[in-house]
DNA sequence: TAGATTGTTAATCGATTAACAATC
DNA sequence: TAGATTGTTAATCGATTAACAATC
């Protein structure tokens, strides 16, 4: 308790690092496994083991944060996963809204995705008349012109954006005047806002990186044959 | 093209860096965008303007695969752009396959990223009799009984896991048996084999780190109103 | 208490950036 | 040739790992 009052001061720490916050996410699911399986306790070497990564690094991210843990006993599984939760802001309530219609923007209302996390996913918006007013799952659909009106209405936090890139520039002016805070964004139009913060996503970056490995592999199988 | 044969040993050369593979699909979209625009030139400072990196940076990565620029010029956009083409793969006619029909991997089916990128997606497998023979997009799907067979016969390199996390390991164990080198895999149960390439999406991850982005931000506000 | 395992500092490793000579 | 810009080496920076004293 000690160091950790020492490590709280302001809520927005001195800054974490990047390469520690994108790995929080796995410790995320990796400790719902672990209750999922009845574990209460568990120590960074065994996480390390089930995790791929060095003990030491666990212990490190973790510590960015205070002490989880007690020396000689690991750390608690249900209340290492509430603090990585709370970190995450997966206990704030989220509200979340959909900008797209399409077979991407449905998948994604559709997944448990956000239900896992904490987050409400509140509205959808498309532009198109055969849609606007259904729902999708249980999410209705609203027209793009009452935007603004609705995620005032909604408190929406956070908007993903699936519509086609081209867009992308009008609808992020329009969310730059809202109470919008984070963008999740898949147009493929990377977006580096200022005011708002986002979260880029090209899935193809990952294909490409899976067929690059492939390549090799099938080049290094020719070479053994000659 | 001296220095460049240097660098030209054995095709598998030698082990670059995951950091440095891993930015290439950017480059590949710059690129395009070049294209697209075109830019028939370009240096590694206007790039790395456009890209928001240094132009060390793109010099460095681009120099592990060899010398594609030429001093006082600049790099030839297109040239530059079938070069990286190369290295990932993207002229190599991959064939691919989507095992699970639901949301994802229709989504998925039905987006461009597999043309973009020279991929070809030739089935999919599902378990369901009422989708069993139809068509998505305009790919078959096919009984995952049938799955051995029909990927010899397509000659798949390339599967996509959509299949409900469950069946993973079933599936998984049979596609080591198979010629399939590579693995996209969206079922959330990581993977890592030993014989086939895998790429875990854990596209949740993304959304969890814009949460704790969110977060920080209202906090922050939060701060400013005391 | 003895044993275990954390929190944390120090050492290592790798990746990024800066600088500049080579050269188009 | 002079100017521009690469390829590449060296310097810096940050992230990971190792080690161990603190402590439960």
């Amino acid at each position: 308790m000690e160091q950790a009052s020492q490590e709280e001061r302001d809520s927005s720490r001195s800054v974490v690092s990047p390469a520690v916050i994108n790995r929080l996410p796995r410790y995320f699911r990796y400790l719902r496994k672990l209750i999922r399986m009845g574990k209460t306790r568990v120590s960074s070497a065994e996480l390390s083991q089930m995790m791929n990564v060095t003990a030491s690094q666990i212990r490190q991210d973790l510590n960015c944060f205070g002490g989880f843990g007690q020396q000689g006993y690991g750390y608690n599984v249900n209340y290492l996963y509430a603090k990585i939760c709370e970190i995450l802001g997966v206990d704030m309530g989220f509200r979340t809204a959909v900008i797209g219609a399409g077979n991407l923007g449905s998948a994604l209302v559709r997944s448990p995705l956000f239900e896992k996390r904490g987050v409400d996913v509140v509205a959808m918006f498309d532009i198109s008349k055969s849609i606007v007013g259904k729902k999708i799952g249980n999410v209705r659909v609203y027209h793009i012109n009452d935007l603004e009106a609705r995620l005032k209405e909604l408190s929406v936090d956070i908007v993903i954006l699936t519509m086609p890139k081209e867009c992308t520039d009008d609808i992020v002016n329009r969310l730059l005047r809202t109470d919008v805070h984070g963008i999740w964004n898949f147009t493929g139009q990377e977006l580096e806002p200022s005011d708002i913060v986002v979260e880029n996503i090209h899935i193809g970056d990952s294909l490409m990186a899976l067929c690059y490995g492939v390549a090799q592999r099938m080049d290094k199988g020719k070479e053994k044959e000659t």
